[in-house]
RNA sequence: UCUUCCUUAGCUCAGUUGGUUAGAGCAUCUGACUGUUAAUCAGAGGGUCGUUGGUUCAAGUCCAACAGGGAGAGCCA
């Protein structure tokens, strides 16, 4: 048996000496021929192994080299050096994988974001992107278990769709058509009876209408999965593809809806914190030592781990569109006309608004409720005024919006009024409205941007960084 | 898509009003060193200055287009 070894990470955490153990991973550096600071991914602390004069030759010394990969057998013993506390005094190297070190991109040293982006398949090998994915792991695993806990169904909602009544934004076509002879209609149209399908399809852009399908039978479900947007936006918080949690739950109303994303947010980070406790020290000590190099003005307040913790132990404020609306024509901000669009009851609030009321006025969490009906999607419930529906959004310091979520229009007339409104095709959507049709409930819901809450824990600040491989436009690589 | 900034060695950057042979730190290579901590010390190699075109006696430096990247904005999660 080859894998016989033990992880650095257990290995550091026994620390039990005088233990003869295996352990094999990717050199980091090697100094004065005689110590290697080990990575194996399972920490971002290396694991020191001494090799003694005499136990290697000298073409294998050389062959240690940043990036190799080798296995090392040895006694686990007190460290005589001040870096580290426990290291494995070697009996046998054996070398599995050679680096040439003129040709391997990564260097005992500090390489910017950007740099390490055009390798992205490398830089997992890196101290921040271990720290990072280790952490979206974590987080991942925290979204299960914590809707698992509480009996909600995990229902895969299907990634190919025929379904473009969301308008949540632009999408990518699916199909299997030779795009230099497309079979057309009389009218000129694309004949799409040919397709794979046998009619239009794309990726999906929300698992939410399917969602409801099964919150109206399971009660509660959550789905967790990818989701594309075809959208040319270029900037740090947006992806083509990108990772959304979206649970919805019958029997709720948007009370309910809020307090229960309130929960989750506070759950997922408390997991991270107390299970990758190292990582995000890591970059709380990364954030700080970047943050050296800016002006006053420009550096946060809190650090990482402060912030996280103040996240979790102070609830997020509540307040209505209408209240949020109130207090920027009453900031002083405002009369100073600081803000570069306008500011009325009606807007869609722009980012500059959004971080005025989370980063200047309340400094924490926002959950803004009961938007104008005009600038939300049709499926949310109206509210008894006429003019406001029964929407939530969660915004977040340094990132916006993070949950956008509703109560559902649970009342089949009323739903079926708006769709008609907003020119939605009520006979494609029949799937949808036998929900309303047949032993309809109060539901809600809400979609959580996966990467955006890990930009959130990590302290990351380009959303690039924070998924393995990004897709944004013109870029696509490995 | 818009605004703005950037592109010089493997990486991070300097390069003055356009003017001899384009520099530094780190990395790499060679040598030294057996308790180092992004080791240290000595020496060496490494550049079509993003691409194309233009202005000029002369362009890394000025102008234009294109490509790539960053920051902000729009769209949104």
């Amino acid at each position: 048996m080859f894998n016989k070894r033990t992880k650095i990470k257990q290995l550091l955490n026994e620390a039990s000496i005088g233990k003869e153990t295996t352990v094999m991973g990717w050199v980091r550096t090697f100094r004065n021929n005689q110590f290697i600071a080990l990575n194996d991914g399972s920490t971002n602390n290396n694991l020191q192994i001494v090799v003694e004069l005499g136990l290697a030759d000298e073409a294998t010394l050389k062959r240690i080299t940043t990036g190799a990969s080798i296995k090392a057998t040895g006694v686990l013993v007190e460290s005589l050096g001040k870096g580290q506390k426990v290291e494995l005094k070697a009996t046998a190297i054996e070398i599995l994988g050679d680096c040439d070190p003129e040709k391997y991109p990564l260097q005992p040293k500090k390489h910017s974001l950007e740099f390490l982006r055009e390798i992205a398949h490398l830089r997992f090998r890196t101290n921040t992107f271990g720290a990072v994915f280790r952490v979206r792991h974590a987080l991942a695993f925290a979204v299960h278990q914590f809707f698992n806990q509480k009996g909600f169904v995990y229902l895969h909602t299907p990634i190919i769709t025929a379904s473009d009544a969301e308008g949540a934004g632009e999408m990518f076509q699916v199909t299997t058509l030779p795009l230099n002879n497309l079979p057309k209609q009389s009218n000129g149209t694309i004949d799409f009876s040919d397709d794979f399908f046998g009619k239009a399809t794309n990726l999906t852009v929300s698992g939410q209408l399917e969602g409801e399908l099964g919150a109206t039978a399971f009660s509660e479900i959550y789905t967790f999965g990818p989701t594309f947007r075809a959208e040319n936006s270029n900037t740090a918080r947006h992806l083509a593809e990108f990772w959304m949690i979206e649970p919805e739950m019958a029997f709720n109303d948007l009370e309910d809806n809020m307090n229960l994303a309130e929960e989750f947010i506070k759950y997922i980070i408390g997991y991270a914190l107390k299970n990758n406790s190292e990582d995000i020290e890591f970059l709380d000590a990364r954030l700080k030592e970047e943050e050296k190099s800016l002006p006053q003005d420009k550096r946060s307040e809190f650090g990482l781990i402060e912030k996280l913790e103040f996240v979790l132990n102070n609830a997020f404020e509540r307040i209505t569109y209408t209240e949020a609306i109130d207090i920027l024509l009453n900031s002083s901000h405002y009369k100073k006309k600081k803000f570069k669009y306008e500011v009325s009851w009606g807007i869609d609030m722009q980012s500059e608004h959004e971080r005025y009321l989370v980063e200047k006025h309340f400094k924490r969490p926002v959950i803004v409720t009961d938007y104008p009906k005009d600038i939300k999607a049709f499926y949310m419930r109206q509210n008894d005024d006429g003019k406001t529906v029964a929407a939530m959004d969660i915004l977040a310091p340094g990132i916006g919006e993070i949950v956008g979520g509703s109560q559902r229009e649970e009342r089949l007339e009323k739903l079926e009024t708006r769709m008609k409104e907003m020119h939605i095709p009520a006979e494609e959507m029949n799937w949808y409205l036998d929900t309303r049709r047949f032993g309809s409930v109060p539901h809600a819901g809400f979609g959580l941007g996966f990467e955006r809450m890990v930009l959130f824990v990590t302290g990351m600040t380009n959303i690039r960084d924070v998924i393995p491989f990004a897709r944004t436009p013109k870029n696509c690589e490995f």
